[in-house]
DNA sequence: AAAATAAATGAATATATATGCAAAAAACAA
DNA sequence: TTGTTTTTTGCATATATATTCATTTATTTT
């Protein structure tokens, strides 16, 4: 899907470069190979909560309205990947665990970051559920995790990919319980 | 001097109220007695560091730039439908964001209103997941929803904000008819 | 106090952004 | 498949915002 793809590139620039208007933005994205007109833009920026935000020192910049500013101020946590145990993917989710009494916390970090490639998560004990938006891969949350918790992959890194592979099948016992 | 006391006064109308341009600013600042053009409008925002960001349902406020837009605490439920905040759809499943601790009283609400389209819920803290019964489109658990909560709808985040704003007037046509 | 300098403002306008509408593309249904 | 509905998009344009320039108002200097 192209649009995804768009939202996605657009969320890396305006994270990376200071932007100061949407021509500007275009040109970047052309770059990319991804183009589009200014209407476009403006819709997908309105979807994604960026806006033309004043710098400090005379010009603007687009920038996240709010939510990720947040996130950084929410860190007291010592190392969050330290706590993560286990990652098993399937049938497009992604479940993750951790010692137990540390799911909510560490759900609620991942929640705090805004990253539009994640829907939402829920969180029980000792077990997380990442559901990725419509048109997102687990490849690109795994990165995206890997950008709000830097290292976690290494970490995770001895069983985790060949165990996410071979581990489909035990996916529902853990979370999935009915009321 | 009167600009110390126009951006005094912009800052607490901005905050108190939802203004979506700097015409609608310049007659609130003008019912206050306050008055100057927009382009003293313009330069005073930009130097108070407050921005029109999107918000949230298709439309523009003005707001600080970075600030936290602060949700309400957790509050005994009068009406269920206060403390939804988003509703976004992927992956075949809904994911309802609630207001902090309030989940688990808003699955329960949906779970014995016993509509055959759900299968089931999740609830987390904040977030419920409600899986659809085989055959059933997000659709159909979209009109369901609406029934059991009236007004759901115009929460509804998603994919495109876009949405929310004409509202689904197709609403109904996918109920699921029971008897 | 007058002269000099800096800051603030409005009018007009340049720039930038949002949106109505029709067409194209994509998702769904039959 | 083919027809039907929904979603996405570009174009043209309306709306909204920023800025230039000339003028006024405040502040400082002598």
């Amino acid at each position: 899907m192209q649009k995804t793809k768009r939202l996605l590139a657009i969320e890396k620039i305006v994270e990376a470069e200071k932007i100061s208007s949407q021509e500007a933005l275009l040109k970047k994205l052309k770059g990319k190979g991804i183009k589009c007109t200014q209407a476009t833009l403006s819709r997908n920026l309105r979807q994604l909560g960026i806006s033309r935000v004043p710098d400090g020192s005379g010009n603007y910049r687009y920038a996240f309205a709010g939510k990720k500013v947040v996130a950084s101020e929410i860190r007291p946590v010592m190392n969050i990947v330290s706590v993560i145990r286990e990652i098993v993917e399937a049938k497009g989710l992604m479940v993750i665990k951790t010692i137990p009494g540390n799911a909510n916390a560490t759900a609620y970090f991942i929640d705090t970051a805004g990253r539009y490639e994640i829907a939402g998560t829920i969180a029980g004990d000792d077990t997380i559920l990442i559901i990725p938006r419509n048109g997102i891969t687990l490849a690109q949350v795994h990165s995206c995790l890997e950008i709000i918790l830097p290292g976690l992959h290494s970490l995770i890194k001895g069983e985790d990919t060949d165990k996410a592979k071979k581990g489909r099948n035990s996916l529902n016992k853990s979370i999935i319980k009915q009321k």
